[in-house]
DNA sequence: TTTAATCCTTATCTTTTGTTAACGTTTTCA
DNA sequence: TGAAAACGTTAACAAAAGATAAGGATTAAA
């Protein structure tokens, strides 16, 4: 996998939000660099300001808490799309949690400081700041309707949910990763599984 | 309350955000408008395209589903705070909940065909991206606190954290309303409350 | 001001979840 | 390849939450 088509898929994968220009391309992508992932490798730790918001080309990552010893995952990000701390990254404050390959992970990456002398570099300003801000539009969007999944469904109403929206996280994903994304226990879990398993029949 | 005086108030909310000049405040105030809300009156129904971003003078508003017949409440804003239902604002699709006015509520408004002529005004449009970048954001910050309660914390736990942080809510809002911003029935709260009680002496 | 509606608490009972531990299977890696 | 680690299920018990209903207090409205 060479940087050209990791850039071309990059290209492809921002087009949801803007389009680039070639002049404006061009500039951009002398600020990207590269990183790939080993599984269980680290793009985020706890207590650290996150200095990248990045594109992942391949693979998967969690992002996940550690309280009282024990992880939880209360995120999955799967290839196209953008990963980061984002409180970390853009309040400039140490992260509160860990970002972790789940398996080998291909990144395109922004530096945050590169990220500032796009957004007041003059041929790219106003393009990346709606960029940025199209970006942050969607995943206000993505946390929203799972903030109401929180507050209006059971956890038997979201595991249906998930398996129906996206069964395929289930072939990818440690079972007891996924039960802390729905908020529960991995036991709670199993058990959740086995009841609406029956009720399939 | 005169419309300067909100307008002023409004000039002094954005600054957390961007900070205007005369020149391009000019221009924007006369994208405003203004609307007071009765108690129970609604900003945004289910159903329809929520057409309007509003800061909240004076007042509070809360956000809910209606599930089974049930009102459920998942959110509250305050004076000084933005106000919309996000996703179909941005998307303009119909919302799936509820904004309506706890007590009487002074607003500023903004149509979101006036936003994207001020996205597209050329004296404005690099301010107005900015101003929704860093909206957009700042809101992914909160968004993401409350995600990370509900994925690591338990009912009690996200109870008594909002009794620390914001006790003056439970002043302003009926409890059962917290209840559910909590993500429990009212009954579950009130024994909550019952039980760190005790623990206080 | 009287009536109705809203709200919080409490009690009872049911259901669900959390906790801990055991077991067998699969995966990892030394 | 062989030992260790990771994973999912199940069981048993405790703790918490949901559902429903009743009672009393407060608030709103006719």
């Amino acid at each position: 996998m060479d940087k050209q088509f990791k850039i071309n898929a990059f290209r492809t994968g921002l087009a949801k939000f803007v389009t680039f220009e070639e002049s404006e391309w061009e500039i951009l992508t002398q600020y990207l660099s590269f990183s790939t992932l080993k599984k269980k490798e680290h793009f985020v730790v706890e207590g650290k300001v996150c200095d990248y918001i990045a594109f992942i080309i391949q693979g998967a990552v969690r992002h996940y808490h550690v309280k009282d010893g024990q992880e939880i995952t209360g995120y999955f990000c799967f290839e196209n799309e953008l990963v980061s701390a984002y409180k970390s990254f853009v309040k400039r404050v140490p992260s509160t949690n860990f970002i972790q390959a789940l398996e080998e992970t291909q990144l395109v990456l922004i530096a945050y400081a590169d990220l500032q002398k796009m957004l007041n570099h003059p041929l790219l300003a106003l393009k990346m700041e709606r960029f940025g801000r199209l970006v942050a539009e969607y995943y206000i969007c993505c946390f929203e309707d799972r903030l109401n999944a929180f507050v209006t469904q059971s956890p038997e109403e979201r595991y249906t949910v998930l398996e129906k929206t996206a069964k395929d996280i289930f072939q990818r994903v440690p079972q007891h990763y996924i039960a802390n994304f729905l908020g529960i226990t991995p036991v709670s879990l199993s058990r959740i599984r086995k009841r609406t398993l029956i009720l399939k029949d």
